[in-house]
DNA sequence: AGCCGGGCTGGACTGTGTCTAATGCAGCCC
DNA sequence: GGGCTGCATTAGACACAGTCCAGCCCGGCT
């Protein structure tokens, strides 16, 4: 396992390489998105910075995301439309979801080979794709 | 342009065909969406409908896309985390979003071969596949 | 006429996410 | 130390998509 992001001094440095301020809440967010690999919504982040004793509100965990994905240190997942899931792997990969339990899993990009999509619109740039794939428990 | 569907008489066919009774609200709300070939939400759907005159309720606009998807008649499209989007077109396809204006564009999936896709979980099976290329306009 | 069942409806409700106005706080200058 | 400045945090109000519910409508049947 990569343990890269999970420490708390580590995690300072890179919220600082990101232009971002690292101030408690933020490392404390930053942790939860880290330590484990998962996918999480801001529920569950603030959920789990909360399970000790309180140390962030509502606003700051929302505040503290949005500043995340403007400065690009994870990314946003539309894949559920009840609420938004927060990544914080950046590199180009696909997802799955299981549409019943709600599980989003990584998938690599490295083998995956897409050709034949159209040329973009005039003046247009493209900022990302998104790939899901929807799966469900056989029967 | 395709008008399968654009008459009343024929939409009441196509209703019957899923599996639907076709009253009123229903028919007007798929003359929304198949008479227009776009992509649009509740509240789009909804203005469209009552533009004359109030035709239909905002819980009978929910229930009624409900079923469509549930029939198979529509499909949504979960691209923007305020809003869903309804599609009339349920043949395979991928989505341009613009993600200034929030336009959604129909890719065909023709002519895209997506090669090296992973096996799925055991015990799980493939409900479809979305494809979003989120663009924006150049500087 | 009376019953039945599906469909429709206003309005209450839920849950995410945003906004605002107030407070805290750390660094700086005097 | 005392005031100033600017950013961060916060509680709580707010916005708003979508759901739920309980009652009504209405067409078909007997
Ligand atoms: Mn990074
Ligand atoms: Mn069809
Ligand atoms: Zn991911
Ligand atoms: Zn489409």
């Amino acid at each position: 396992m990569d343990s890269r992001h999970t420490s708390r001094e580590k995690l300072t440095d890179t919220l600082r390489a990101h232009g971002i301020n690292p101030t408690h809440q933020r490392i404390e967010i930053a942790h939860a998105l880290f330590s484990r690999q998962e996918h999480l919504s801001a529920d569950q982040i603030m959920a789990i910075v909360n399970e000790r004793h309180c140390e962030t509100s509502k606003a700051t965990v929302y505040n503290t995301l949005n500043l995340f994905v403007a400065k690009a240190l994870i990314r946003e997942v539309i894949v559920d439309p009840t609420r938004v899931f927060y990544d914080p792997n950046t590199e180009p990969h696909y997802h799955l979801y299981d549409v019943q339990s709600g599980r989003l899993t990584d998938v690599s990009s490295a083998d995956v080979r897409i050709s034949g999509l159209p040329d973009l619109p005039e003046g247009m740039v493209a900022e990302g794709m998104d790939v899901i794939i929807r799966v469900r428990p056989a029967i």
